[in-house]
DNA sequence: AACGCTAATCTAAACGTTTCGAACGTGTCA
DNA sequence: TGACACGTTCGAAACGTTTAGATTAGCGTT
């Protein structure tokens, strides 16, 4: 800047002003500066500008994996939405783990990042001080956070699966395994009673055997599914309550011989675009991508607008079921309906 | 800083100089300066810091979009590379859109950001002048960029298809539809290279009407198929230059009431995680996800290191077919091995 | 006792902006 | 003719660091 209004012959207060529009500048200087800065290629430092204004048109989002296709789609809207708003955005993985989250947040604060989203892992961490010691708006993402005071966006994590392990036993199912992430996040905890909520709606008991926790990966899935199959008295569907797990629980019941929905009905959390091309057609419980993505977007955008003081709003959305063929009707149903 | 050296009573000089240690300073300081900062809480400001040192730790990363799975997994490797070795990364989708890709590229320059990750999109735009003009080094993901003459790693796409085709030769496939992307990216024209030489190679005529072009989404994809299935002579079997426009090809075949691979067999370009889940078992070209996003992390981190006049290096890499059931021999296979 | 050497610390300028308040020229009004 | 207001421009401080060079203190040598 120094440099154009050195070829312009003016002050660099004026080639600020006129680049800020914060005071008039006369025609004849404007011609100028306008002139000096096409020589130059002058191009303003956002940098210096962030130092001097204390904000950098910049936000922090961090979720737990980003192969997940979830939080794939979730990020995709996120980073449009702020794109369109003139943001930038710093995508951090936290691999669920809570020391690597912690560590990617302060160094995005470090950076000064206007405002955050975040899809928390684990429990706490220095999220609770930031929301309460600095003024730096977050959001929080599919996930809360107990003691953590601010915008949200969930899932009726609890009414989605309670739904989806309803029509299971409408379709006959009463030995219905579940299999769920750990259970120290919020959707695992929700989804969890759905299902305990919807067996015992149905007058059936909750068999703790039939209930396995994994790491939210693949492998654990398999490994749950596998446990699930040995039973001596095997379910005969399994819920999978997080998506890449069910890959796992698809393979392991290749593996074992087995075939679905044959001989073992399978539903799942969240849906993808594959679904419905191959065999079988996956029932899922689907979560509103776009919607989530927007919603956290808007009520981030909302507080770096300006709106500090309105009080933390949780926005919860439904899910919806997508009903489509691997999970079989039993025969016991027409029984069970009739009697 | 200001705050900690005040309450410390030494200069803001001797705080910077333990902070960075770069200078000896002797232990009762040192002292006095840890307890002020733990008594003040005191974060060094990187907006600051990156004024002054002309770097900021970050980079740029732009990929079209980020929910094909060959970006997700590759944007995976490179955040998780990058933060191993501290730097936070930007992340932007350009939308195969130009006009976004030099605005998004624009936007990380003004942020000063260190490197450059490019899948780019469309041609040329400001990506030569960057390169030619500025000091920023930048390398070119999964696409080279003609005249634009640095860093990159790409697959070695036409022996990839050449590979993938060629076995539907070896089953016994005649006239073998092909669906592209479009084809101003250097990926898309090494895959149709590739197509066009397996046929030639195995003798076989190049039908232009089983060549089918669109705007790499699943409905283009869809689109494709269903004109190729409605030809009068149509193709035994399909390749799929891209992963996302597979997904229109399965539900065209579906829509249209035929099945694969009974009745049309397919394989496609790029493997996920759900390819041998379902049936049928996708026959896919596997890049190599990790080695890319390794590598080009790796030629980028080398650069900042300092190793700024190496000249431009190419990383080719190669991709691996992975065999399942999608594809099925035709009768004349046999007649055509024992002719 | 004067000197030089080393180690520890400090002063002050610089990075590239924004912005407050002052200065300047010009026209209007009493 | 002087006072005043207005519109335009500028000087300089500030944002929070880093760093080159100056300063100081302590110590061993001669």
């Amino acid at each position: 800047m120094l440099h154009v209004a050195e070829a312009a012959r003016v002050s660099v207060a004026t080639v600020s002003a006129l680049l800020n529009g914060t005071a008039t500048v006369s025609p004849e200087l404007t011609q100028r500066i306008e002139q000096a800065i096409r020589d130059i290629g002058y191009k303003r430092n956002a940098i210096a500008r962030s130092l001097k204004m204390g904000t950098t048109r910049t936000i922090g989002l961090t979720v737990p994996h980003i192969t997940n296709p979830f939080f794939t789609d979730v990020v995709s809207v996120i980073q449009q939405a702020f794109d369109r708003a003139g943001y930038a955005v710093m995508l951090c993985c936290t691999d669920e783990d809570l020391n690597t989250q912690d560590e990617q947040i302060r160094l995005l604060l470090d950076r000064m990042v206007d405002g955050l989203i975040v899809a928390r892992v684990g429990d706490g961490g220095i999220l609770k001080g930031i929301v309460e010691d600095t003024n730096v708006p977050v959001v929080l993402l599919d996930r809360l956070c107990e003691g953590v005071d601010t915008d949200a966006v969930v899932l009726d994590n609890q009414r989605a699966v309670f739904d989806a392990v309803t029509y299971l036993i409408h379709l006959g199912h009463r030995r219905i395994g579940y299999i769920t992430g750990t259970s120290d996040i919020s959707p695992m905890h929700g989804r969890m009673i759905g299902y305990r909520e919807a067996l015992q709606a149905a007058g059936l008991p909750v068999a703790e055997e039939l209930i396995r926790s994994g790491n939210f990966h693949e492998i654990d899935g398999y490994n749950a599914t596998m446990q699930l199959l040995s039973l001596h008295d095997r379910p005969s569907a399994i819920f999978s309550a997080n998506n890449p797990m069910v890959i796992g629980t698809m393979k392991a019941i290749r593996d074992i011989g087995l075939s679905c929905p044959e001989d073992i009905s399978v539903a799942c959390f969240d849906d993808f675009p594959w679904s419905d091309v191959f065999v079988p057609q996956l029932t899922t419980v689907a979560q509103p991508v776009q919607a989530i993505g927007e919603q956290a977007a808007n009520l981030l955008l909302d507080r770096l607008a300006g709106n500090r003081d309105a009080p933390p709003r949780k926005l919860v959305l439904k899910g919806r079921l997508m009903i489509r063929n691997s999970c079989r009707p039993l025969g016991a149903v027409v029984q069970s309906v009739s009697a």
